[in-house]
DNA sequence: TAAGTTACGATAGTAATACTATTATATTTG
DNA sequence: CAAATATAATAGTATTACTATCGTAACTTA
């Protein structure tokens, strides 16, 4: 697994980026930094300013890269849902059983990122802390609508639909196969960010419990 | 409950605010048109200066209200959630039975603002499309823990631990009654926000969609 | 009714942000 | 080695997010 992951290349929309960050040895330095800085000071607080200073490299520079800061925020998300729906498609292509599969599959979006896996210079613990704390600023903007038109959220909608259609092939006649794909993943981060935040609104406390109580709540959906 | 609502008022923590703005006509101003213009504009793109423009009044006067807009955004927030649980309160608090009573409560928080009611510089409508698009920002922040602290979440928590005991009463045995109360309200918003701008990730398709979404998934959750 | 208090508006100013533009200097590639 | 490209350095702009000061209007109380 590991070995295969190094070589695979995670294809973010090209809109997303000026000039394509994984192309040079800067722009690798860019998104590994970003990672670091955005988890230890959030969203809000990071700018390219910083980032240049932390990299030794030029605010301008990084310009050339990324557009302003929400494409970047884009850009890493986008990569996490790449990285993810590999995951995924991977530990359940070979489960025949559609409810064993849908079981793995949850167990997948629904767990932490324990250990920075493979690729050298994207430290996935820390983005998948980025994840739960900024995912949702990347699309509750103004600018939605135009942004999803251009692709910029192709890959967090193929998640989305993937576990949309395992779902319907557990139970074809569950009307709400969409909705409840969609509040797997969204719930999962807002209950791994209440776990850690506000601990009197969710009953998880170490991070197995998010997938105890969305496979608990899919499985009763779905055999009702 | 037209001229009920009229002679409530909302309690909101005076550390969110530095002057209450219920106590002035141009406190009541700033709260009236801010809710206007980040409706439009959303928050990113909302200034003091700006909103000072549109009341025909100063910068620094708002200053005067409110530390920063994100304290103008709690209070917002926090304004919804209280009136939201007086809703909620009002409707079941007449119900015996628990499964009705939930019923009722999970229709009260999944339902979008048809109609602006009744405290007259609020618009609800407005304001309920402000908490769909800008909720999750009031708390997806480096300050969450200390602002947590000081109580500027009281009103949000308090509507989640309501439900999540009407929860308990239907099923005292399900061990996840907290974290199924805060999918309800984070979830709600989340499909709301889906239905408007990502078609195909939802079923939702028009307001009761999703209150018949939530009504089934917590019945067979619970029902099990 | 005079004096005190508070509220608000007007103006000015600051540091930081979010960029854009230009030019110089490396580095790569053909 | 020349040409092209990438990056660094510097400068500059408009806007944001404030803070501070001051004058005056309005309201309050003695």
């Amino acid at each position: 697994m590991e070995r295969l992951l190094k070589s695979i290349k995670i294809a973010i929309n090209e809109k997303i980026y000026v000039k394509d960050p994984e192309s040079s040895a800067l722009g690798k330095r860019i998104v590994e930094e970003s990672i670091l800085m955005i988890s230890e000071m959030g969203f809000e607080s990071f700018t390219f300013k910083k980032l240049g200073i932390e990299i030794g490299s030029n605010e301008s520079s990084i310009y050339r890269y990324f557009e302003n800061k929400h494409k970047l925020l884009v850009y890493l998300t986008s990569w996490y849902w790449g990285w993810l729906e590999y995951q995924l498609v991977f530990a359940t292509n070979s489960i025949a059983d559609s409810s064993e599969k849908l079981a793995k599959a949850i167990e997948i979006v629904t767990r932490t990122t324990a250990e920075d896996s493979a690729f050298s210079h994207i430290n996935e613990i820390l983005l998948n802390k980025i994840v739960i704390n900024e995912n949702s600023k990347s699309f509750l903007t103004k600018e939605v609508d135009s942004e999803n038109k251009e692709g910029y959220f192709v890959l967090y909608k193929r998640m989305v639909s993937r576990i949309g259609q395992m779902i319907k092939d557990v139970n074809p006649s569950y009307p709400f196969s969409a909705s409840l794909a969609s509040t797997i993943l969204e719930g999962s981060l807002h209950q791994h960010f209440l776990k850690d935040h506000f601990g009197t609104l969710t009953d998880c406390r170490k991070n197995e419990d998010a997938t105890r109580y969305f496979l608990h709540l899919v499985t009763t959906t779905l055999n009702a």
